[in-house]
DNA sequence: TAGCTATCCGACTTGTTGGTCGGTTTTAAC
DNA sequence: GTTAAAACCGACCAACAAGTCGGATAGCTA
């Protein structure tokens, strides 16, 4: 049974949730039909189930742990997205970020499963905007800065990033990204000594 | 023949190339299927052609045409931005970003087809890039700055905002993923007059 | 009107899909 | 060893998929 799941991702993630059948994972898996109704309703309570237990976990040890230290945020979100990027440019099979590769998918046909695909997303937003916030406490981070904003910009460029990163030099293309999420980092950090507080957003 | 790409892309682009039949676009423009044989070899065929007349079209009006001319690069550029998300804010069936949903979906799977989509993304990828080293040569962007990563960072941010748009908040994430955008090039920009340029990348 | 060509029709084939169901095997407790 | 539940098998079904094909229709020219 965690087998199938693991298997289905897999399934999932590479072609896509339509275009794999049930059968496909069964012939992977060398199992039947029978075995597979026995422990699932249907595919797409299957794939909730997969959502939930494995999509999720993937998420926060990925996204969420990381960030959650009480060191300096920028620092730890730096080094969370370049080892997330890293991983995905060490992937041989490489297909994108999971949720950007569902979201697309199921966005405005399925809205049982978005429930799901997007509290995962809620969940992403919350813990960057509170570690900017503690940023921003813990003197890191210009306390002008809008957190909400910086979370969403974040999210945005790393969800892109992910895209941009398949089939056409994704090592090159993270180096560069990393570059200038730091130049964009440099410019809401914050600014200690002499210069004056004239860009608030 | 007009009708029957303007059709296709419309149901492509709102349930994915798998998940929609030919038989669902002939319904909608109550033809049958000898009509849609008679002008196309086969279902990828007919996508094919509809990226070549349709997307390549829409990607150049909406992204690449509004940042070639001479004005300040920024400007344009955010100017561009901002009436392409805006359009998506006031689309009421919203899936995202074309090009982005195309990606996920043939990634991996359809090298025919992905070779035209990257095609697509690398024009865009060097429009921005020369609209970038022209902002540099016009004294608009700080000239220390690295094109490349630049243009990267901006397709990646765009790429996921469009994402995040899609069915949470489209008009709240627009005007904060606008306002980090104005910051992020602010860091960028030319700085004038007295500091000096230590932040090269 | 005759004839030609471009366009279109829709029944059909072949294959795949998600899902069902009656039955068999495995496992483990007693 | 008996037994009952848990796990699995695979033939089967109705729905739907892409693509085929022989023929109809419509418009235009001679």
């Amino acid at each position: 049974m965690q087998r199938m799941q693991t298997t289905g991702l897999n399934l999932f993630y590479k072609n896509g949730y339509y275009n794999t059948s049930i059968d496909d994972i069964l012939k992977e898996l060398s199992l039947s039909k029978g075995a597979f109704y026995y422990h699932f309703e249907s595919k797409q309570d299957f794939f909730v189930q997969i959502i939930e237990q494995l999509v999720v976990r993937k998420v926060y040890s990925m996204l969420i742990e990381p960030i959650e230290g009480h060191e300096d945020t920028l620092q730890l979100i730096t080094d969370c997205f370049e080892n997330a990027l890293e991983t995905a440019v060490h992937n041989e099979l490489d297909y994108g970020f999971v949720l950007n590769n569902f979201i697309n998918e199921f966005n405005g046909r399925n809205p049982e499963i978005m429930k799901h695909l997007n509290e995962i997303l809620r969940i992403w937003e919350v813990t960057l905007v509170s570690a900017i916030q503690r940023g921003k406490f813990n003197g890191h981070i210009d306390r002008h800065v809008d957190a909400e904003g910086v979370a969403v910009y974040l999210m945005s460029s790393f969800i892109g990033i992910r895209t941009l990163m398949v089939e056409t030099a994704p090592s090159a293309r993270k180096y560069r990204f990393m570059s200038q999420l730091r130049q964009y980092f440099k410019s809401i950090e914050s600014k200690s000594e002499n210069q004056p507080n004239d860009t608030i957003y």
